[in-house]
DNA sequence: AGGTTATTTCAACGCTTCTTGAATAGTTGA
DNA sequence: TCAACTATTCAAGAAGCGTTGAAATAACCT
């Protein structure tokens, strides 16, 4: 990913009505959720929702598609997935305690659900 | 982490000349380099060197410590961890495609240079 | 077509951030 | 103590960001 998408990103989710958003679609996945419900969820005026999803989308966090009168927005994965991943690997060099950190925070739910390690070929649990 | 801690290392990360300075400053480790090596390296004025060096510091990032007439600057792996580990663990819940896409960045030198895989307990070379 | 609902665009204002040069503070060595 | 070096603080101006309400666009239903 190149960097001036990464600082595009970053300056998205550094804000915390757009770190709700995030947070609120991502467990949804694809199917994602109306703009109009999303602000119902989050007690947000319109244009200013509106505001910031597409600022989500412009810098490739979010997609969004029409449904009837409604627009569906939905977390873009592999754009945060890209974001995540140029701090972790081309930023920090998987430098041992940054990897030690996020591997902790995991762990915690870990203890309780199993183990999932992440390995080159991809999440598998364990 | 709490939130207010991780949105004010994220808007301090989104920004192009602080990102140089981590990207600078992580291979270095705790050894650090000096506030005036940094603004020749990088090219910068000294007071605006000055102020997005304490724009870090003051977000958790970067770790400053006197030695004799110099400071000197290093990064704080712990505070970056926890910053990633936020986004990952906590706002995206570990999203199979977003873990894949962190593990895929770093798949590429692991070819080379052995695998390394990150697991409930540490880091571990395999 | 007319009314209703859903969402975005626009314009204005206030606020914060960034940059720059000048001035200031602290440290070292002669 | 004086001079040299290192780094930070200050003040001012420019630029960008975020919020708000009003207006516009689009889609649906009767």
């Amino acid at each position: 990913m190149e960097r001036s998408k990464v600082l595009a990103a970053l300056g998205a989710l550094a804000h915390e009505t757009r770190l709700d958003l995030i947070r609120l679609l991502m467990p949804l996945g694809a199917a994602g959720m109306p703009a109009g419900r999303i602000a119902q969820a989050l007690g947000l005026a319109a244009p200013r929702l509106s505001f910031h999803l597409s600022a989500l989308e412009q810098a490739g966090l979010l997609r969004s598609r029409k449904e009837a009168r409604n627009v569906i927005y939905s977390v873009d994965a592999a754009g945060i997935g890209q974001t995540i991943s140029y701090l972790l690997n081309d930023c920090c060099s998987d430098h041992p305690e940054v990897l030690a950190a996020c591997a902790h925070g995991r762990a915690e739910r870990d203890r309780v659900q199993g183990c999932t390690a992440v390995t080159a070929s991809g999440t598998v649990k364990t």
